[in-house]
DNA sequence: TCTGGGGTCCTAGGACCC
DNA sequence: TCTGGGGTCCTAGGACCC
């Protein structure tokens, strides 16, 4: 916690509806909602107007359009749009700060402090937030923006929320405390409604009970992190920095079907869409990951994960694909499966394969679009980037030597040549026959053979 | 027409290592 | 000559956020 009130919290009010009332006069006035409008789709903003008749954030579609009268508008989000105008407003607190930290498409903290030369005052910093606020509307054609102004993150993004929208709400160096006692605990950052029933079975309702609770209790409510994370929000104790930039940890792509699906055909197909999405999102952003994950939602709700992870990273939507195939194996799928997801963790900005490179200076080839007949179809994804020369391919096979590759197993090169390899299989892992021939920079395709790989596995 | 899609962080148990 | 004990990695699940 600071000595003035210096942080900045910085939320666009309803930004996707706005932006759509923005954009189409005649949507202006008007509720308006954003999100999924098909099938089984949820809220993903209401404009003011829609809050009014009870619409909300994740909100099930369905309920929305009961509770909205004749007129609403019901949209799919355009989120090339809502990216537009969130770079105009990153840009515009940029000018305020050099230290700016976008927490999502429309929220951000401001570090006014970092700034040297502003007056750092209650009454300096109001006067900022209200510069900002002007200067986000005239950028974004009237898009607005809520602000809280305190000594920690936690207090400035109490206050953006306390008198939305368009609403400025400055939170001086020791009145931390009184602000937060009144509010009820689901105000806080990371309570959820676990932990606010938890919290409730227990008889605490605000931050000012919550602060009261010593902290055995806590801990032994909620575990190490949890229980003192909360001990020390409650007592506006808050000295998380301001930071510019944080690297990405996962890359992940799902979706929920129309209807249960069952069909196992189907499903593979749409996994596959999946991971050559990741795959492909990953090579586009130049990153690598060592492991996969599936997750699959059954007709229940019940959901479980599956993941495998890898010695060697790697970015190769092909190779994703594979590793989820095989993942979706285990999983019986007979009684409908409502939602499948692909993710990529324990990333790497780098693609280990580099270290097999071949001759120095060489650059990597173009891969091929398709290697031998038994790799799986990948080419259908939207997003898919156009092959990112990510990373020197590991060729320069010699007849003889020992290979592995991801799906066929532990073999030798039988030849090689103009960009293919030809490699004899041992085992029965290879269907139907033990000769396959791949791209030489095939990356499933691995010098030895690693000993976490079985035959079959 | 109950319950999206993209993420982050944490916990707990088992394997494995020294 | 029954049961150690930390540290790290991996896997699965869950809470939470926007």
């Amino acid at each position: 916690m600071r000595g003035e009130a210096s942080i900045a919290h910085v939320d666009l009010d309803a930004m996707f509806a706005a932006v759509e009332q923005r954009d189409k006069v005649s949507l202006r006035g008007r509720p308006v909602i954003v999100g999924g409008v098909a099938g089984r789709g949820v809220v993903s903003t209401a404009s003011y107007e829609a809050r009014r008749f009870g619409a909300r954030s994740a909100m099930p579609m369905a309920e929305a359009r009961r509770r909205c009268p004749a007129g609403t508008a019901f949209l799919a989000p355009r989120f090339a749009a809502y990216r537009k105008t969130s770079d105009v407003v990153m840009a515009v607190l940029h000018g305020f700060s050099p230290l700016v930290e976008q927490v999502s498409i429309d929220e951000a903290y401001v570090d006014l402090a970092a700034a040297g030369d502003h007056d750092l005052s209650v009454d300096g910093v109001t006067a900022v937030a209200g510069r900002i606020t002007a200067a986000i509307a005239a950028a974004t054609g009237g898009v607005t923006a809520s602000i809280g102004v305190g000594t920690s993150k936690l207090v400035a993004k109490i206050g953006s929320d306390l008198h939305k929208p368009a609403g400025i709400t400055v939170t001086a160096a020791g009145r931390e405390r009184e602000l937060l006692a009144p509010l009820p605990v689901t105000r806080l950052p990371g309570v959820g409604p676990a932990t606010a029933e938890r919290l409730r079975r227990a008889g605490v309702g605000t931050v000012g009970d919550l602060a009261r609770v010593p902290l055995p209790e806590l801990l032994d409510w909620f575990g190490h992190a949890h229980g003192t994370g909360l001990h020390r929000l409650a007592r506006a104790d808050d000295d998380r920095p301001v930071v510019s930039e944080r690297e990405a940890k996962s890359v992940s792509a799902e979706e929920t079907f129309d209807v249960d699906l069952t069909d196992r055909a189907r499903l593979e197909a749409e996994l596959d869409l999946l991971a050559a999405r990741v795959g492909g999102r990953l090579r586009a952003g130049g990153l690598s990951a060592r492991t996969v994950t599936i997750k699959v939602r059954h007709h229940d709700f019940t959901t479980i994960t599956r993941s495998t992870t890898r010695d060697q990273p790697t970015d190769d939507p092909r190779l994703v694909t594979q590793l989820a195939r095989r993942l979706l194996t285990g999983v019986d799928t007979s009684a409908g499966i409502r939602l499948l997801g692909v993710g990529a963790t324990t990333l790497a900005d780098f693609v280990q394969d580099d270290l097999f490179a071949a001759a120095p200076g060489s650059a990597a080839p173009d891969r091929p679009a398709a290697t031998a007949a038994e790799e799986p179809p990948t080419d259908q994804a939207p997003d898919q980037a156009p092959a990112a020369p990510a990373a020197a391919p590991p060729a320069g096979w010699r007849p003889g030597q020992d290979v592995r590759h991801d799906v066929h197993g532990p073999g030798w090169v039988w030849g090689s040549g103009r960009g293919l390899v030809t490699v004899r299989f041992e085992g029965p892992a290879t269907p139907p026959g033990p000769v396959r021939t791949f791209a030489d920079d095939d990356p499933a395709l691995c010098p030895g053979d690693p000993p976490e790989w079985a035959p079959g596995g």
